[in-house]
DNA sequence: TTACATGCAAACTGTTTGCAAATAT
DNA sequence: ATATTTGCAAACAGTTTGCATGTAA
């Protein structure tokens, strides 16, 4: 574990990024509290209700900015919104269909192993896993 | 070739679909070879390439109908473009993150363990995995 | 002061949809 | 004959971008 909110506009410092007003604040609500799943339109949303002045574009691109930057990692979810995970370690995520949520699986509950000679010339970036649950007895297709 | 037609205006038909010019061409498109990963746009390319008439609404809804219908299957993969597998049975992905391409991974050669207890009512849908993979040597983040 | 960040609105991309014409049964 | 499907274009949702204004260093 890291310092908690002075470290912020460090962080982004380090990262490259001017620690303005609306990243700050951005931040403080995105790493502030535990791992969060969000999306640009949740976190401007939780933007907005906390009384921060913040267009849309600029959550947008500071979410870009964060993830490329390594604070965010983007999740694969198929369908229209993208999402931004606070936690950008290895790890893996239930998807609950009917909510739409994203919930984390701690690493070192899941293993994957078996995994086959890869292509030449290729190595493993990362491995996405997504386990999605849906209410049990929807039966299936 | 009518052998082939025929079973793939069966195949439409149990699954509810009217066997039309447009719907057959893009399942022999679809069905005839192995499987296959595909975008409504690289199919709607294709189809033109061979000369069958479609437009690409047509492609975009012919894809969802199919899905719905169990014959394909959508991939999860963040980004712009949703792509569909014409393998429906339990499997994962490399996926080429240069090229953007996708190829399968047998499934009995990769193996998950240590799925910890699911939230309560849940029952597991489906597991994607995606096993994203970089040139050797573009190092890491 | 000066480069960078913000906000707005317009632009863009992939996808969906309304409706008239075409087609399957 | 009748319900479905198609194609086109317009509509849409999410996201990105150009440019004038504001702000951090």
């Amino acid at each position: 574990m890291q310092e908690i909110q002075t470290g912020i506009a460090e962080k982004l410092r380090l990262a490259g990024l001017r620690p303005t007003r609306q990243r700050l604040a951005l931040a403080e609500l995105l790493f502030g509290g535990g791992d969060r799943h969000v999306s640009a339109e949740s976190l401007h949303r939780e933007a907005e209700a906390a009384r921060i002045p913040v267009s849309l574009a600029t959550v947008y691109n500071t979410l870009n900015q964060f993830t490329a930057a390594g604070l965010l990692r983007e999740v694969a979810i198929e369908g229209d919104r993208t999402f931004f995970d606070t936690n950008t370690s290895n790890h893996f995520h239930y998807f609950l269909e009917e909510a739409g949520g994203l919930v984390d699986i701690g690493t070192e509950e899941l293993e994957i192993k078996g995994l086959p000679s890869l292509p030449k010339g290729m190595e493993v970036d990362r491995i996405d896993v997504i386990v999605r649950l849906r209410k049990a007895g929807s039966g299936r297709a």
